[in-house]
DNA sequence: TATAACATGTAACAAGTTACATGATTTC
DNA sequence: GAAATCATGTAACTTGTTACATGTTATA
């Protein structure tokens, strides 16, 4: 039942796109990598390998266009059948939560194993890093019918979240050193 | 400089379940499944080739060991030079943030596709979800020599975070809903 | 006139998973 | 004697990325 797949996700994220309005190629990846690349990611060959399928799938229909001697462009429409689809992957979307992995705790299970200045040195430069992202990224304008600027928002949070628990791991670290430097010393 | 690839996670991972002590594929498998699983993941199949090349590279040596009449094992150890690229691959991970997208935030982008309504419903769901994981899932116990309950720490953090997000979201959405719906009204 | 932007695609590769194949031993 | 656990592996598949190939039009 809750086999929200990979493939789930990336046709929700292109049928969102085309609910928005009819496309070509160029212009929806052009889209997600300047309006949506705060939040999701897809490169040009996953998207028009997608495109196709969806096309197969009569999800969304295609049909060329050509302005003068410009390269023809295929412009994507979403179908009802598109509408139906994206509708029931919105909802299951919506109603799910994925509780995924991250990279960056790997390393602290494995903490022990660094001397503890050192490995609270390269926390530091963690935190620096994060605080960095939160510092620069600018905030999202609201789209006129997305809402890419609650996402982005819910991105910030979790951004804070991990900030805020990596000052407090760095202080309960610095205190941990400090009874061990002065057992060292004695 | 900043090529922390999928590769380095994943070397780390297995050069610091050996670091704790030499052991067999079978082994390795098993303690990533049942002691990590909560943090981290990875199939057999994977592990096995990336031991292979990590033998191959010289960073762990194997030994084969036999008892009985039972299937060979295959006994992996460390060498000085995977504590090295162990050391080195640590210290990168600790220093490095990166910044993932959420497969969820691809549903919240498109939320005003859905009726009001439906969307909280299907919000709530996932907080549900959210609050069930955050209910269910044991404490992780300290480890002798891993701080694998200092990254379970992290990953609770964050999802603490995410539920609190939610749940200031969706109460934000029925005031919204409230006021359109006496426009409705009117 | 060079380079960026417009426009579409393919091929090769990388990473990881599922499913399969094999065979011994312990437990119910 | 069936099923779970121990133990190692391979083959095929899925997914997504990088790099390549092609050609036009606007811009510096």
């Amino acid at each position: 039942m809750d086999h929200t797949s990979s493939w789930d996700d990336r046709a929700l994220l292109l049928l969102g796109v085309l609910m928005n309005q009819s496309q070509h190629g160029y212009q929806i990846n052009d889209f997600i990598e300047r309006a949506l690349c705060e939040v999701a990611t897809m490169k040009k060959p996953t998207a028009y390998a997608l495109l196709d399928r969806l096309a197969a799938a009569r999800h969304i229909s295609v049909h060329s266009e050509q302005e003068g001697n410009r390269p023809p462009r295929k412009v994507y429409s979403i179908t009802d059948s598109g509408r139906e689809v994206f509708t029931r992957l919105l909802r299951e979307n919506l109603a799910t939560f994925d509780a995924p992995t991250f990279a960056g705790d790997i390393g602290l299970m494995f903490l022990t194993y660094l001397p503890l200045p050192e490995a609270i040195a390269a926390l530091k430069e963690r935190l620096a890093r994060i605080e960095a992202l939160l510092d620069t990224t600018v905030r999202v304008p609201p789209h006129p019918n997305l809402s890419i600027d609650l996402a982005f928002d819910h991105l910030t949070a979790l951004r804070r979240a991990d900030r805020d628990w990596l000052r407090d791991t760095i202080r309960e670290l610095e205190k941990r050193q400090m009874t061990t430097g002065a057992n060292a010393q004695a």
